[in-house]
RNA sequence: CGCGGGGUAGAGCAGUUCGGAAGCUCGUCGGGCUCAUAACCCGAAGGUCACAGGUUCAAAUCCUGUCCCCGCUACCA
């Protein structure tokens, strides 16, 4: 056994529980699975956790759509998700839920002592208030002065609700950030917390609602349930036994703080400010480091179910098989950028690397060893050591080159996976193999095994390669389990853990025992796959989800109550005039129009410059809505509105007459 | 002048910290080999290192300016 390294405690973001995660989700937990691995290999005492995040609104009201209560709901979605994080072989100690009663329960403890500690207090939540929704907007939420969700108007309210005082840890936190700059990685990610959030001065966080049920409720005052922050981030503690009123379990005092949260970089700033404010609040120390991945993106454009091009991880798995799933997405992901997945790329790399680099040789290793040495590989000392050089000055002791890369690997994996370059530490892995190819060639085993007297020269030869893939195996493991365990089985099918390696040793050259058999049926590690069919099967795929996915390629839109011809009656519709338009500096979205409605001319702002260029508008005759209250957006004074209409694929399309008639006329 | 990242061969990327012969993987072409999964090995072609200036014996790398892409932030009445 490797010595103890201490222990190491990494998470996972919880997932969220509104529907089957995708293949970008899934990327998520094979990278945290291999770091938990590879740390597991080096000796560290891992606890590796994940889990769902299962509560708020949204849940709330798919369930209602889908008529089942919440806790249904997400009985099922949770299931699904563990089921495909188990499906890529995640290697997870914990894998916890916020419904989970003991979490429940540590979450009301943890609001109340931050209440009685004054850190949280009820104060009245400020904001549009849309009454069917029972839902607060901030002003810059709302859509033309209506709730986002329903349209329908808002009024100004004002609501009970308990907020958490960030300002307060604010300089607290910078200073930490400052002082441990592998606080948040990818430090681009850094600049952006501290330039946006940080630096311009933190707002009080509102943690709790009323506006839904769904979720924890505040124990001392049941009109509010606490909201996703202190619920859901809280996960990382309650998971390991941590208990506000001081009976913390073994655990939680063994692996707490944190050494690593693998988190999506979209959630960062929860995770990066939130998150270690709650810690500080709570007394506790911070984690380690929190590491923002970058995102797995689909080749062909967005991925949405109506265009039938979401990838599912169990739908690769079945075509492709775990390994080569994990090999992909941790390998195609650059360290800072986007990757990108699509079904020509998974073909390429599994034919090219996996088949043709690393299973051939596996194939071919094996093969020459039971038809020279009916697979018995002996280690016979017959080296290259003093073979000089050929006539160009390059060396001919190719044995030590071997030896010097194989025995090299090690170091140059631990080095990139150091700083989590994962997909750095495979290719270093890979080349191992490579080597061991060329290694075949410069020692030519065919042509040894033609002439006796090279016979204990052959056996060197396969001894050395057979033990090279056993260490490069050995390397692989944390990336590929289930290839590396299949690999060190056919090396040694009467013992393969025999062949099972400390990390310390994975630098040392011999180690396999002389004259060990090798399977003597050699099993193909990875079939070569052709493009055209997988292709074929993928458009299947795709087919498919299209045709389940049939009804939801119209916009779902949420029926708002019905209303009489009175209340429509107060909204005033004109044609107006695009006379000019040009874009609003310092918004990227927004194109600012002058345009006459009958006799008047109105400067209207509206957010559509990503689907019109300002010169397109010119001269359009729009619906426009002129009794609406005038407001200022990034200081541009908007008197009025646009219609148009835009769908869930991205499209917008401003409403315009289909016949000519005169600006001003009204649209009733 | 909001903040940050990026623009290097047909594709995907490394190299920029600290200037010193432009590299990796895939693809293409040519050769070698036949143990092996039409696999493996070697070689070649292919790049004004976004653009324009500057510093230097020497710039992908440092400085100045410009253009384009992408995040984050804000405004989507």
């Amino acid at each position: 056994m490797p010595q103890n390294k201490g222990p190491f405690y990494m998470t996972t973001a919880i997932a969220y529980t509104s529907g089957k995660p995708h293949i970008g989700n899934t990327y998520e937990i094979v990278l945290a699975d291999s770091i938990a691995r590879y740390k597991r290999q080096q000796g560290y005492d891992v606890f590796f956790q994940t889990g769902t995040d299962e509560h708020g609104q949204k849940i709330e009201l798919k369930a209602e759509e889908a008529g089942i209560t919440p806790k249904e709901f997400v009985d099922n979605v949770s299931g699904e998700i563990k089921r495909i994080w188990d499906l890529m072989n995640t290697s997870y100690d914990k894998f916890i839920r916020t419904t989970d009663e003991d979490h429940e329960k540590q979450v009301q403890k943890i609001f109340r002592k931050l209440y009685e500690k004054g850190d949280i207090y009820k104060g009245e939540y400020e904001g549009m208030y849309c009454t069917p929704c029972e839902s607060f907007f901030t002003a810059s939420q709302l859509v033309d002065g209506k709730c986002p969700d329903c349209g329908r108007p808002c009024q100004p309210a004002k609501e009970e609700a308990y907020f958490f005082k960030m300002s307060k840890y604010t300089n607290k936190l910078i200073e930490h950030i400052e002082k441990h700059p592998e606080f948040i990685q990818p430090e681009s990610r850094k600049n952006e917390m501290m330039n946006n959030f940080l630096k311009a001065g933190l707002q009080d966080l509102c943690v709790s609602r009323s506006s839904f049920k769904w979720g924890i409720p505040v124990d001392f005052d049941d009109r509010h349930v606490i909201y996703v922050w202190i619920d859901a981030l809280t996960n990382y503690i309650t998971g390991l036994g941590y208990d506000a009123d001081g009976g913390s379990s073994e655990m939680f005092k063994k692996y707490w703080p944190a050494d690593l949260h693998l988190i999506g970089k979209d959630i960062l700033r929860f995770h990066t400010i939130y998150w270690p404010i709650i810690l500080m609040a709570l007394d506790l120390p911070l984690p380690k480091q929190i590491f923002g991945h970058p995102w797995l993106l689909q080749g062909d454009g967005k991925m949405s179910k109506s265009k039938g091009n979401v990838i599912y991880a169990d739908d690769l798995v079945d075509l492709f098989g775990v390994d080569a799933v994990r090999y992909f997405v941790l390998h195609e992901m650059p360290f800072e950028n986007d990757g990108v997945i699509s079904w020509e790329l998974l073909v390429e790399r599994l034919n090219s690397e996996l088949a043709n680099t690393l299973g051939n040789l596996v194939n071919r290793t094996i093969a020459m060893s039971d038809k020279y040495f009916d697979g018995s590989v002996v280690k016979t000392g017959a080296d290259t050591t003093g073979a000089g050089e050929d006539e160009t000055g390059a060396s001919l002791d190719f044995d030590a080159d071997l030896k010097a890369v194989v025995t090299g690997t090690r170091a140059r994996v631990e080095e990139k996976m150091k700083t989590l370059h994962v997909a750095d530490a495979i290719t270093e892995i890979f080349a191992l193999f490579k080597r061991c190819n060329k290694y075949i060639d410069e020692t030519m085993p065919w042509a040894l095994a033609k002439d006796e007297s090279k016979k204990k020269r052959l056996s060197e030869v396969l001894y050395n390669l057979v033990e090279s893939i056993t260490i490069g195996a050995n390397l692989l493991t944390p990336f590929m389990p289930e290839t590396a365990e299949r690999i060190l089985k056919q090396l040694n099918p009467d013992n393969p853990k025999a062949e099972v390696r400390d990390f310390d040793d994975l630098d040392k050259f011999g180690l396999r025992e002389s004259g060990i058999k090798v399977t003597d049926k050699p099993e193909i590690l990875f079939a070569r796959l052709d493009m055209e069919e997988v292709l074929k099967k993928a458009e299947e795929i795709q087919e498919a989800q299209r045709t389940a996915d049939d009804a939801a390629a119209y916009p779902e839109v949420e029926r708002k109550p019905e209303i009489t011809i009175d209340d429509f009656d107060k909204i005033q519709i004109q044609v107006g005039e695009v006379l000019k338009c040009e874009p609003v500096k310092k918004a990227k979205k927004l194109l600012v129009s002058q345009i006459r409605v009958g006799n008047e001319i109105r400067q209207i702002v509206s957010g559509i410059a990503a689907y019109y260029k300002p010169e397109e508008m010119v001269g359009k005759k729009v619906a426009v809505i002129t009794n609406l209250k005038p407001c200022k957006l990034c200081g541009v004074e908007s008197q009025g509105m646009i219609l148009a209409a835009g769908d869930d694929a991205g499209n917008l399309s401003v409403m315009t007459v289909d016949r000519d008639i005169i600006s001003g006329s009204e649209i009733c």
